[in-house]
RNA sequence: GCUCCCAUCGUCUAGAGGCCUAGGACACCUCCCUUUCACGGAGGCGACGGGGAUUCGAAUUCCCCUGGGAGUACCA
């Protein structure tokens, strides 16, 4: 077999979105499974929707989620140009052979007729398909209606017949020709429509296998005619269920993040947003649910794709990012999380302890965003109680009292040493019937303003002696 | 309206006629661990949309209905 080569074709009209990016990592991990060739091409026919900057997006992003191509606008290939605005100039070529050859006839009817033709079949409940009363025209009556100032649009003629083909993910889809109609292939002011430009683009760049999207189902019949009226094989479809929102639309801005970089915002992680990814549709053969890309490609099966649509829940997503959050090496995780305590002067501390602060209260984290409450206490001046429970608990004057005596003899530099002066403090109370929790919900509030948190010896180790001090004294 | 796709716990899914008393993960609940929260561990709750048909036997095959999604452009 030749070789497999895949693609992905976003039109810059947005920013790169999630579903986009899962159809990518589709076809990236597909590629990576055969051994074959993963192709970028950008979809900016349409100039009035398509800029820069979300083509810039849609480059980061794809480069961010570890999905390289092998061919594309940036780092070329033998199939270039790999945008399509650069291709306008090849497409006339092959609309030419396809009304030469029959397959496909000048249409001038203008935008009003046609608006109208589709009133009439609304109206009758039919499929709204073309009338085909531009076939037969004859080359005078053609040359009437462009003395007239009329521009053709090209039509490719469809013929009634069943149309089969087998989805690599939904099997065999059927399709009756004559409910599609003869559908424009240039328009008149000569820009290739997406149907045609597609296949076009598709053949040139060789693509066997075309995994998109099942919005893209109905287009398929048209790509297929189009690819046998050019006398070449078509490639293999593979058509992959919608995204969609928790309440079952389609996934959009009113939902939240809805594009990658959005995500990377809010603190998401790129692997764990990856890996949740791939796992609406398809899953794993061992169960093993936390898996990198490459392990992700070695095990994948586009056969083995779920047919139906998955919603979007943020629940074990959120948790997928907890556990690579945990996971993740202390230092990069740092650097990661530094742009989510703007505001704060990070000047305070020094690299290792920032890593320490970092390291102590990634715990809970389920979104980096969280870093920033959750570490306020480290960069506040003044710690306030932040709840009654804290505010009850500084009551406790005897262990705060207790607690400033004890800690003058703390060695800062050592939580170990500070874990067994908390201890040696728990035991005092102890015996004076106070319940350790007690007594270490007085410390903690007075230090933190909380009741709960990272662990409490780290806590004091970082902020030092003099600041530990003043904050009892201050709670006192 | 017309055409197409889809249908297992709340969600993501395993399941290709008997292995299913339907498995796992997230969420939720309980307990354990623990100086708190969390993490972690152990349990629990929880689904084959409905109706027919085929079969000795159906979550798995077929048909109908219902529900959801998509397409229906000289947008991509």
């Amino acid at each position: 077999m030749d070789e497999i080569r895949v693609r992905i074709a976003p039109s810059p009209s947005g920013n790169l979105h999630i579903g986009t990016a899962r159809t990518a990592l589709f076809n990236y991990l597909f590629a990576k499974k055969t051994g074959g060739k993963f192709v970028l091409r950008i979809e900016d026919t349409d100039l009035d929707r398509s800029c820069d900057e979300f083509k810039e997006n849609i480059f980061d992003s794809l480069h961010a989620l570890g999905l390289n191509w092998d061919e594309g606008p940036d780092v070329g290939g033998p199939y270039g140009p790999y945008c399509q605005s650069e291709r306008f100039d090849i497409y006339p070529d092959y609309a030419k052979k396809l009304l030469e050859s029959g397959a496909a006839y000048e249409c001038f009817c203008t935008p009003e007729e046609l608006e109208e033709e589709k009133q009439r079949s609304m109206e009758n409940k039919q499929a709204n398909i073309y009338s085909r009363k531009c076939c037969n025209l004859n080359e005078e009556e053609k040359a009437a209606l462009r003395a007239e100032g009329r521009k053709p649009a090209l039509r490719f003629k469809v013929d009634a017949r069943e149309l089969k083909f087998n989805d690599m993910v939904k099997g065999e889809l059927k399709f009756d020709t004559s409910l599609i109609g003869d559908f424009v292939i240039m328009k008149s002011n000569n820009v290739p429509t997406y149907n045609f430009a597609v296949v076009v683009d598709d053949m040139l760049m060789k693509i066997t296998h075309i995994i998109r999207g099942e919005d893209h189902i109905s287009n398929t019949p048209k790509q297929i005619l189009i690819y046998e009226a050019l006398g070449v094989a078509a490639p293999e479809f593979g058509h992959l269920g919608m995204i969609l929102a928790p309440d079952r639309s389609k996934l959009s801005k009113r939902h939240g993040a809805t594009a990658v970089s959005d995500f990377v915002k809010e603190g998401y992680l790129i692997p764990a947003l990856v890996n949740f990814v791939a796992l609406l549709g398809w899953s794993p053969s061992d169960g093993v649910e936390i898996k990198n890309i490459d392990e992700i490609a070695a095990d994948f099966r586009i056969n083995d794709v779920s047919s139906s649509n998955s919603i979007f829940e943020y629940d074990k997503l959120n948790w997928m990012n907890g556990q690579y959050i945990k996971k993740m090496e202390i230092g990069a995780l740092t650097d990661l999380i530094i742009p989510f305590l703007e505001g704060y002067d990070l000047k305070r501390y020094s690299r290792a302890q920032l890593e320490r602060i970092v390291e102590v209260t990634r715990e809970p984290l389920t979104v980096l965003s969280e870093i920033k409450k959750d570490t306020s206490y480290f960069f506040e001046d003044n710690v306030t109680p932040e709840s009654d429970e804290a505010a009850g608990a500084i009551q406790n004057k005897e262990v705060l009292n207790s607690a400033l005596e004890a800690c003058i003899n703390w060695d800062f530099n050592s939580e170990e040493n500070i874990h067994d002066g908390l201890a040696v403090l728990r035991e005092k109370f102890k015996e004076q019937g106070v319940k350790a929790k007690d007594v270490m919900w007085a410390i903690r509030a007075a230090l933190t303003g909380r009741i709960k948190g990272a662990d409490i010896s780290a806590v004091i180790a970082i902020l030092g002696k003099e600041c530990v001090e003043a904050r009892l004294k201050n709670a006192l």
